[in-house]
DNA sequence: TCTGGGGTCCTAGGACCC
DNA sequence: TCTGGGGTCCTAGGACCC
């Protein structure tokens, strides 16, 4: 292995479950799962829950009665608190290396080159300080790229003799080959559930057949995603770290309903909802949008009855920003795309091409009068610094209505972190 | 009855240009 | 009979991640 760089990959243990259980201490121990919006599918687990053999994304319903008979706490999703205590994890874990990518809401990658000490101490203490400061455990994978940051922190993980931090770099050639022969093709980052099956096709199982192959048929079979994977594995790095996140491309918001919609202004009371969302977003991030795609589907799990995707994207010549622009636009298209008699399960916009939101104008626009804009431009000001304020209280007609379409969330714990009125009571 | 949401990147193919 | 080569841009779909 090489030694000109060196990567950890911190990665927060059942991150949702964690954070249930730092609000709820006497969670400890007990299985948990967390399921995703509108209670629909698994989407963490504490350790008890899969010791049960309760697996990830499998729909909630269908587990139901293992659930009850074992005592499982189950918990609808609250991302304001896992937003919130994930930021919490980044702050302290920043502290331990001048360059840090955050990768996922729980997990990050830091640069552990050129810092002159002993890393596995310095490891073992961002450990022990996350845990003491936040309470959520993590374990931490080390290794010269970030592929075997990856792989290393699987190990750190499953083996608890290592106290929950293990650098790859530190196996003998034999041991590496034989971790490599311990972990299936398709558990290594990036290569996914039909990568994995076009290798086993041609014999490639496990990730040593995979090290053992020639690079031209990996670049051959996956492209150049693939080759970087095997040249990461050979301890050559070709996934740099991104310190600073990429400029975003597109704002997506989307919900399954909580009952099925038929009706034109049920769907657009959603749509309303989740613009604004989008909106909202596109407007923290300073930016403009040029291109809106809405979208509605009927459930695809309903093999009686057609399945539709019915979709529809516009282009603009000048980039928008405002929701007095984009709420009535969805409309628009939503109006241009929706079929009466079906039932839609679920349905959302794209916000894309986005921008830096400095006001290019249209040179053949007729609406070219700057005191409109002006006067335009104070009103959607006025409504967000309201809104921002008084939580989200002044909204589009067309946003009210009867909330059929309002997600289930039937298990929710409290915001204890973001919302006064939901702090820990004691 | 009940099946998530939000991202990115790559590739192939079509349309178009000279 | 013989029917080029090189390029860009856009879009849709596929694959991947958490």
């Amino acid at each position: 292995m090489n030694n000109r760089t060196k990567f950890a990959l911190v990665d927060c243990n059942n991150f949702y479950a964690s954070c249930e259980r730092v609000f709820e201490p006497k969670l400890e121990g007990r299985p948990i799962v967390v399921l995703s919006n509108n209670d629909g599918c698994i989407i963490a687990r504490s350790n008890e829950a899969k010791a049960l053999g309760i697996k990830m994304g499998v729909p909630y319903f269908k587990l139901k009665n293992l659930i009850t008979q074992n005592g499982v706490v189950v918990k609808s999703s609250n991302y304001p608190l896992y937003g919130d205590m994930s930021s919490r994890v980044m702050k302290v874990i920043g502290e331990y290396s001048p360059v840090q990518e955050v990768y996922s809401i729980d997990e990050s990658f830091i640069d552990l080159m050129r810092l002159p000490l002993n890393l596995m101490d310095h490891m073992h203490s961002l450990r022990r300080r996350v845990k003491s400061w936040t309470g959520i455990p993590v374990c931490v994978g080390v290794g010269s790229t970030k592929v075997l940051a990856k792989l290393a922190n699987r190990i750190a993980k499953k083996y608890p003799r290592f106290d929950g931090v293990f650098d790859i770099d530190d196996l003998s050639y034999e041991r590496y080959c034989k971790l490599l022969k311990s972990v299936e093709v398709g558990d290594l980052w990036g290569i996914g559930r039909q990568s994995a099956k076009k290798l086993n096709r041609i014999g490639i199982h496990t990730s040593h057949d995979f090290y053992q192959s020639d690079v031209g048929v990996i670049e051959t079979l996956l492209g150049v995603n693939g080759k970087k994977i095997y040249k990461e594995l050979y301890g050559s790095s070709c996934i740099p770290i991104e310190a600073i996140p990429p400029a975003r491309q597109q704002i997506v918001s989307s919900r399954s309903f909580g009952c099925d919609l038929k009706d034109f202004d049920e769907l657009n009371q959603a749509l309303t909802n989740l613009t604004r969302k989008a909106v909202n977003k596109l407007n923290n991030h300073q930016l403009a949008t040029t291109t809106i795609t809405v979208f509605i589907y009927t459930n695809p799990h309903k093999k009686d009855k057609p399945c539709f995707h019915l979709s529809k994207t516009v282009g603009m010549t000048t980039a928008i920003q405002d929701q007095s622009q984009i709420i009535p636009l969805v409309a628009q298209i939503l109006r241009l795309i929706y079929k009466p008699g079906h039932s839609f399960y679920k349905g959302g916009l794209v916000l894309g091409n986005l921008t830096k939101n400095y006001q290019q104008q249209d040179l053949f626009s007729i609406t070219q009068n700057s005191q409109i804009q002006t006067m335009a431009r104070q009103k959607s000001n006025t409504i967000r610094s309201v809104n921002k304020r008084f939580n989200e209280s002044i909204k589009y007609a067309s946003e009210l209505g009867n909330n059929r379409w309002l997600p289930r969330a039937d298990f929710k714990s409290n915001r204890y972190t973001t919302s006064w009125t939901e702090l820990l009571v004691i």
